[in-house]
DNA sequence: AATGATACTGCAAACGGTTGAGGTCAACCG
DNA sequence: CGGTTGACCTCAACCGTTTGCAGTATCATT
């Protein structure tokens, strides 16, 4: 069987390969076609089901219509939602893709990005930040002069980046768990040096400010983000504080080894215990209690870093280094209730209204 | 910056290009190299860095060194270990892969085959089987003359398979509780027409058997295999036979809803009700209790998928449909305990050692 | 010494497109 | 009517490899 090419093509139409070339590609250097070459070219390119062959535009061409994606760790579930959404939004595009997987290793980024660079992607999205990551693999990127965006993906670098608003988040989870009457909510944060950790202590340290009631260090637990991690703190927090009623946790990793150490220590949740994660990952909206958790909305997330970065493609990589922090939702499940009153004194000795400045508790 | 090409390399070692070449490509159609040049050239490759480029071989070798993947679905946890393990075969054997989504519908493995085949994969591996599928797309790649390896992909196709033993699986979950002292066991059934289903539940209902204990056909529950469909069915077998104790769940995330439905009916996991899962996907180990599960060596599988493939690949897809099954193992943690004697006789009415032959309960 | 085999190496034609530099023709301008 | 313009199209070079074929040098064989 001959395979089909745009020789082929050319002869049957009457014209030059030049001529299906130009009408293939939309006449590039202004040069027009006929509006009766052009429909008949196109008619027989669907009859014959014509795909022109991807090296050899490729290798003409210097360009891949493809892009590179660097994948923090495949086997983290939170990628599979932004390899879809990239999917789904670069398609339509006319784009395609190549992941690589990072392995959670920063030294591998430069592994993938040279598979990527040998691939002539014409832009890469560098989703999420592997251990160990530094910038060397963006800088050999961004030196060639192609484009970048970094999805979740931390760097000294100015560039497109798509984020969270983690302080946010961490206010709004607190929040939530303030208006239900909790007063000794405890962070079991994430990674001390990380700044999503950073920033979503600060978002709950700010909540508990604005009802009144100041953070006390010993409500606040350092640990990493692992299930194990998350037991242990919360096993710490309760021999430490047994007082506690409602905690936010880093991730929903951690929240679900907490719950583990509160059901442990004989505590319901959520009648006598409360708690709030973070991300909303498929998999932890079933646990026994679903999870109250902070949803991140990781199909636009990873939609808007394709349409970042072909912007970026198709403008000659003259756009600004624009960054889209995006919203957060608090999804309300069955982990958080109302604080069941006991003889337990309020914090401070007085009700929220009254209060107008924060207070430290640890002071009192 | 002029890119570094065969000729450069050609030129500076005093050779042709085809020499270059053929020291490259390990000297095809058996025309022999000096080993002197071969030296100088390797010299000089690494030297310089030269890696030839993807577009150019490829358009005139028409072989892409590339293999391309069918995953049913990327946002299932359970494939990202598969994609892991695939990546870390391949790339030891100087191949490359394409990754693609079938987005758990069957017929759109058939733009993903096109895609594939647009790229001149030389071998593609089916991972999951989609909602809907049927053999189309499969097909269109066998008709080409293009090895194929289903991975967990059902089909009636005749091809090299990697599968598990779904009846010992359910078989070993049956057992465990059988040893446990479980008589009142339930089988929380994934959809009924799934091959997979009906082979757990053989396992099951042999367990029972050898253990001289028949099954109950209301012991049975049919759902498929989601969270909510593990609640329901947990909900109507607790309400039909309380005295129920244990039950081995089609997959985790059956076994996941049901927990919720035993804590719910206010049952302790393990103290009054064991439960066995299947599958052992990341996110499970922790859920309060974390969950015994039967577990499938993904990683192994994915890379035994790998080889097959390019062992076909090489050989010119002369290879037998070889079908691989991989053994499963229990994997014990806390949901599953010792059941305490309660003043419920046993079934039957006589213990398991008298027992013989396997008797069904329906007719007690 | 002529012949043949063997070990290398180079030439040049592909592979299937893209693209810059003309070429032709009709319409339009002064 | 000569010259310019714009629309439309073709020529042919080129992208960076692989590979069939042919060529040369070396060496053993008869």
């Amino acid at each position: 069987m001959k395979t089909l090419t745009l020789k082929n093509i050319a002869k049957k139409v009457g014209v030059s390969t030049s001529t299906v070339s130009r009408v293939l590609n939309g006449t590039p250097s202004r040069i027009p076609v006929s509006e009766k070459t052009k429909r008949k070219v196109h008619k027989l390119v669907k009859e014959l089901d014509y795909h022109p062959d991807v090296y050899a535009r490729s290798l003409r061409s210097r360009k891949s219509y493809t892009v590179g994606v660097v994948i923090e760790d495949v086997e983290d579930p939170y990628f599979g939602p932004v390899i879809r959404a990239i999917e789904e939004t670069l398609i339509p595009r006319d784009y395609h893709f190549l992941v690589t997987n990072a392995r959670n290793e920063g030294k591998r980024e430069l592994v993938c990005v040279d598979y990527l660079l040998s691939r002539l992607v014409e832009g890469i999205i560098f989703a999420g930040t592997p251990e160990g990551y530094n910038d060397e693999a963006i800088k050999k990127v961004t030196k060639k002069g192609i484009p970048c965006v970094l999805l979740k993906r931390k760097s000294g670098m100015r560039l497109p980046s798509i984020t969270i608003n983690n302080e946010n988040g961490g206010y709004i989870a607190t929040q939530h768990l303030l208006k239900l009457g909790h007063q000794r909510i405890a962070f079991l944060s994430g990674p001390a040096h990380k700044s999503d950790s950073q920033n979503r202590l600060k978002g709950y340290k700010k909540a508990l400010r604005e009802f009144g009631i100041g953070s006390q260090e010993k409500l606040i637990e350092k640990g990493n983000h692992t299930p194990e991690s998350g037991y242990k703190m919360m096993k710490r927090l309760l021999k430490k504080c047994p007082e506690t009623t409602a905690c936010f946790a880093y991730d929903d990793l951690v929240a679900l080894g907490a719950m583990k150490a509160i059901q442990e220590e004989g505590k319901r949740i959520p009648e006598d215990f409360s708690i709030v994660g973070f991300d909303d990952n498929l998999p932890v909206q079933y646990p026994y209690p679903p999870l109250t958790t902070v949803r991140q909305p990781v199909r636009e997330m990873g939609g808007r870093a394709v349409n970042l970065l072909l912007d970026s493609i198709l403008s000659g990589g003259k756009k600004p280094a624009e960054t889209v922090v995006f919203p957060l939702k608090l999804i309300i499940r069955q982990t958080t209730k109302k604080r069941i009153k006991t003889n337990c004194p309020p914090i401070g000795g007085f009700s929220r209204d009254v209060l107008k400045h924060p207070v430290n508790i640890d002071k009192l």
